[in-house]
DNA sequence: TTGAAAGCGATACCAC
DNA sequence: GTGGTATCGCTTTCAA
């Protein structure tokens, strides 16, 4: 061993094995060596406990060996859910993560794209909840591969993953139909979200095919998609309906969801049994909710694994035509929909 | 606007402004040049639309510019909630945050340990739920700036945060005498664990304090500190008791104490009215849960500034002595062991 | 104040 | 197969 307050580098190793810097090179990298030559270097390797500079590495190679993922909300269980399964798609790569939360702020995520200019990642996964046109401006000149999870205009050049929430919520109308609810209400987040918007549609349509009448729905919005304003929205609902007026409840999220268990429970209503309630994404909460929560699963680990796909895919080729890939909603059933419900129920588009 | 194609360099710059290399590295970093000079340089860099290389800058300046975090678990709340206040303590800084999953797996800690070598970042957080000899013999040999999130054995001269999980669990058991229970449950992690240990100690001292006995009181394993383990162990604790035998259920975190709402749900009994349920770390799922969870805080947020907080002063001055620094639990008191309890009540050590 | 030039540590090209 | 060396983009002496 070497001093170990100095840093060993390659002409050290080289030093020691009596051979040249770019020998060193070549037999670390894999390159055709003599025996002879590959042993005095892995042993002035061994012993000097070289190891290459990362950064050094880089600046020489034009490769950084990071990608940066940014994540409207790194507390979000769906985002973390996302951001578990894109950590695990890297994990048999040499890639880093770097991660950013930009807290669903448009500033933020400009600032964001900024500086991926100086070229410190080989790559980018930005999960955007409003991808406006400033957003979409700065998008679509960077200069690194890309992909996008959200939903991105058709003709926007970008690898894209998103989910149909609108068949997602058509799912969960659907099914609180099947199990025999008539009286549904729809806890919905602001309708002046992409997501709002898409859950309406669904509702709307899947109402209407029912032949539910939607003009007398009881519809209730959340201020955002959190457990405190779902419950408070909740608490809206059944402060102006009648006790009766409503035997199941569609809500936007799984968040929204549990306000809802609870405002149930707060007024002595039983789930399912008096009222069924569905969430939807499907986050792990929804299993250990009491009652274990029905949700929409909008797929999120799928989601992130496959931006993760898309990703490396497009940096080994760049001339990759723009790919747009959309995963389908999948119901999952638990108790809070059927007393005694089968753990999982398969389902999905036709 | 020169060719996108081509990224600027200084030296692209340089010659649009017809300066030296040295003068717009100069000017760009803040040093002092002549008004003529400054306006030269900067018109030419937003000309040619430079932005200094993240690595070339790094390989000359000997900093990254980058900090690790490793945490066991990307998915558990606690930890998300840890990365969420590291990931703000750093917003106002200039460094980036590499985000590394050990999945609590020793092998994955040591390689973490081992790739720090390659030098890519300038510091690293590290948490970790049992720090054994080996993972320590490790951390002493690391030549970065580190910190790490856990119990250290005291002579390890390395900066620490910890929490004082035993006293956490002395709290909640005295809330629950002190909101008269006697017949008190304990639902462990695996004693095996540094928190299963302390936690264990922490529910002895406080039962015999409080003239309880402990021998004959109802304790229960769970298999690892998740919900549905947590489930199953209370599933096992009120299948083996007589109805009436348990009027509280001290639970080793609120994954566990979730599992604990549903498996007495199961059961029809009635939370807090029958049995008071407690848990601790206080995640965000506390408040959401149905009733809404009692928990001891573990100071999970406050752990993970701190832990940055002590990181950056490192990295500023490497001579600092080894530091400890020890979160005190706080009990915050919701429906599960109160009904209609005050939305939080300050508690602690004298 | 400014410019020339020497590195930072690794890779890859070009002779031998 | 191996060694010398230019180069990646930037910072930082050292002279002028």
């Amino acid at each position: 061993m070497q001093d170990p307050s100095v840093r060993p580098t390659l002409a050290t190793v080289a030093k020691l094995a009596g051979v040249s810097v770019a020998s060193v090179s070549r037999v670390l990298n894999g390159m055709p060596a003599s025996p002879e030559m590959e042993s005095r270097v892995m042993d002035a390797v061994t012993r000097t406990g070289y190891v290459p500079d990362a950064f050094a590495r880089s600046l020489r190679a034009r490769r950084t060996n990071q990608l940066a993922l940014a994540v409207a909300d790194v507390g979000n269980p769906v985002y973390v859910a996302m951001m578990r399964s894109i950590d695990a798609s890297l994990r048999n790569t040499d890639y880093r993560l770097v991660l950013h939360s930009t807290e669903a702020d448009l500033g933020a995520e400009l600032d964001l794209l900024g500086t991926m200019r100086h070229g410190y990642v080989d790559g980018l996964i930005l999960q955007s909840l409003r991808v406006g046109s400033e957003l979409l401006a700065e998008i679509t000149k960077l200069t690194i591969p890309s992909v996008v999870i959200g939903l991105l205009p058709e003709q926007v050049p970008v690898d894209n993953v998103r989910t149909d929430t609108r068949q997602g919520m058509r799912l969960a109308v659907e099914h609180l139909v099947a199990t025999g609810r008539r009286r549904i209400a729809l806890i919905n987040g602001p309708i002046d979200t992409i997501p709002g918007v898409s859950r309406w549609t669904g509702f709307s349509e899947a109402m209407t095919e029912a032949g539910l009448d939607v003009e007398t729905a009881p519809v209730e919005q959340s201020a955002d998609f959190t457990h405190v304003a779902g419950l408070e929205a909740v608490r809206r609902l059944l402060a102006r309906t009648k006790p009766g007026a409503i035997d199941a409840i569609a809500c936007s999220n799984d968040l929204i969801a549990m306000g809802a268990l609870r405002a149930l429970a707060e007024r002595g209503l039983r789930v399912p049994d008096d009222v069924a309630v569905i969430g939807m994404d499907d986050t792990d909460l929804a299993a250990m909710c009491n009652p274990p929560l029905s949700s929409v699963s909008t797929g999120a680990a799928e989601r992130g694994a496959t931006a993760a796909r898309l990703l490396l895919e497009r940096i080994e080729d760049p001339d990759l035509p723009p790919r747009r890939t959309t995963v389908q909603p999948r119901l999952v059933v638990r108790e809070s929909t059927v007393g005694n419900a089968a753990q999982t129920e398969p389902g999905g588009a036709p």
